[in-house]
DNA sequence: CCGGACTCCTGGTTGC
DNA sequence: TGCAACCAGGAGTCCG
């Protein structure tokens, strides 16, 4: 699934049904989805069961549950990778062929809901992992799994002065630099491309030539794709990204790049390029999006 | 520090 | 219709 929006929605239909529920069952489908998780799959389950949960957090693609009165603090941290879907379920219906691990809890009002985690490609996986300070905002604890990620640009501590830095000092293009997550979270091929094309920059650009007003000006753009994404429960392109309802997202009808290759740029009419850029796709108008000269900046 | 190659996987779609 | 090749929203590691 899964970029930014689409994580948040998961995050948000999450919300009501794993705050304050109890876990009364754990099962493992799919050992293979607890790659990220330091233990074997019998302490994953040893641990989360009995535990009391609070109310999901989020940071750029990541999500995490905390536990109440863990010791050390620690989190059920869950990515998506590709393919990853969170779906509740009444607790008997029918589980999904791909479900990988099923969580079984008890919420205090809702009474009994299953949390099914789906995954095709099996590039997702959750972990319980111990949160940690970080110098970025000391007091809050975050997975340690995810003290390398940036904050995302929905974040209300997002630090523009920060991203602007952190973008002067490599030696990168654009695009790659959109989807490094230690600059940026939350960014990845769909929104990248959107962005971009919406500021008029090429995918290519040497970030070190991007002026600060161009710079700014993208960062406003990628703010702007994720928001409105995020407005229409995300982007879905087939069954494999949907909410925990199994719902898809509408975002895919305002594409204006992603997977246009072929159809006419909406802003001038030329046709849409795809090229293979780090092993996957890049859409881009070629008129619109060229490679330009600018400033090379002097640190 | 940077970029490219390669890894983890399954399954839907395309093309012969 | 069969089957192989290709493609996919991510991200980590290793190597030059």
């Amino acid at each position: 699934m899964p970029e930014l929006p689409e994580v948040e929605v998961v995050r948000r239909g999450l919300a009501p049904a794993v705050t304050g529920s109890l876990v009364r069952a754990v099962t493992v489908l799919d050992e293979r989805s607890l790659r990220r998780h330091a233990g074997p799959s019998e302490d994953f389950i040893d641990r989360l069961t009995g535990a009391r949960l609070r109310a999901p957090e989020r940071r750029g693609k990541f999500l995490w549950v905390p536990i109440e009165h863990a010791a050390p603090r620690e989190a059920i941290v869950v990515h998506l990778g590709m393919s990853g879907q969170v779906l509740l379920r009444t607790p008997d219906a029918p589980r999904d062929r791909l479900t990988r691990i099923v969580l079984e809890l008890d919420h205090p009002e809702h009474g009994a809901v299953r949390v099914d985690f789906v995954d095709q490609r099996i590039f997702g996986s959750m972990a319980l992992d111990d949160l940690v300070r970080t110098l970025d905002r000391p007091a809050q604890r975050i997975p340690s799994q995810v003290a390398h990620i940036a904050r995302d640009p929905l974040d209300p501590d997002f630090s523009e002065r920060r991203f602007f830095a952190a973008l002067a000092r490599k030696r990168t293009t654009i695009k790659r630099a959109l989807l490094d997550q230690t600059l940026v979270s939350g960014i990845g091929n769909i929104y990248a491309d959107e962005a971009l094309w919406a500021a008029r920059i090429h995918y290519d650009q040497p970030t070190e030539s991007l002026s600060r007003p161009r710079a700014r000006a993208l960062l406003a753009e990628v703010r702007s794709v994720l928001a409105k994404a995020l407005a229409e429960g995300g982007t879905s392109f087939d069954a494999q990204y949907v909410n925990v309802n199994g719902a898809s997202g509408y975002f895919s009808h305002s594409l204006n790049a992603y997977g246009r290759q072929g159809e006419p740029c909406p802003r001038c009419g030329r046709l849409i390029v795809r090229e293979v850029f780090m092993n996957r796709g890049s859409h881009f108008c070629p008129r619109c999006q060229r490679v330009r000269a600018g400033r090379v900046s002097a640190n």
